[in-house]
DNA sequence: ACAATACATAAGCACACACTTATGTGTACA
DNA sequence: TGTACACATAAGTGTGTGCTTATGTATTGT
């Protein structure tokens, strides 16, 4: 189930911020270790999670494999997050502004 | 952290079904539990997590007490999936309905 | 062909997590 | 005052998770 490899890759702190790190720009796997204190494995492990969860998807390049952010794990939470908007409360100004985006 | 608490709240798929069934309506603990397979300390350990990550608020009516969904979760998440709006694919045509309400 | 590099996978280990049973706390009502 | 009820908390247990070290696989360059 998809939904549920989604929340719980973002529930690890690390993967949420490699998450991070990839939005600002897409990169390989040894890029995005640099700064974080974490192993090879360790970073291949947790990009292997992110991509079951369709959060970040690979391209082979040569000996390197660039990763970049997946819209469809994105998609994913969206749609769950837009099945509660009943209680969404009216002050989350940053999601109208987002939205007026999208309308354009 | 409260995005951490988020996060690993929404990570088990029992809590999910839990803050599915408040957000269709709010009920004590008890109503909670009937259809679902789950011990009463469990239920009650589930709330607390629910609780702890500002899903869910409760609200004491007696003996009962009578939980609901909390918005400010919500709009954490809301907030979080904000901040990627740039790999947002256009075809999520649901948030645009969603924006378009809140809009007005 | 060989060494170096980039990444993945395997196996083992410490810790976190979701459950259980047992018990505690507080309210309602006879 | 005592009993029943609604819920929370404590303590123990099996399983999952994230890390480690070791090794495997594939590509690049000499």
């Amino acid at each position: 189930m998809i939904e549920n490899d989604i929340f719980r890759a973002l529930a690890d702190p690390t993967r949420r911020a490699i998450f991070e790190k990839l939005a600002a720009g897409s990169m390989n796997a040894s890029a995005l270790r640099d700064g974080m204190k974490i192993s090879q494995p360790a970073m291949s492990q947790h990009l292997a999670v992110l991509r079951g969860a369709r959060l970040v998807r690979e391209e082979r390049q040569g000996r390197f494999v660039n990763y970049e952010v997946d819209p469809e794990g994105l998609a994913f939470i969206a749609q769950w997050l837009a099945r509660y908007r009943a209680y969404w409360p009216a002050r989350i100004d940053a999601l109208k502004v987002l939205l007026k985006d999208m309308d354009q």
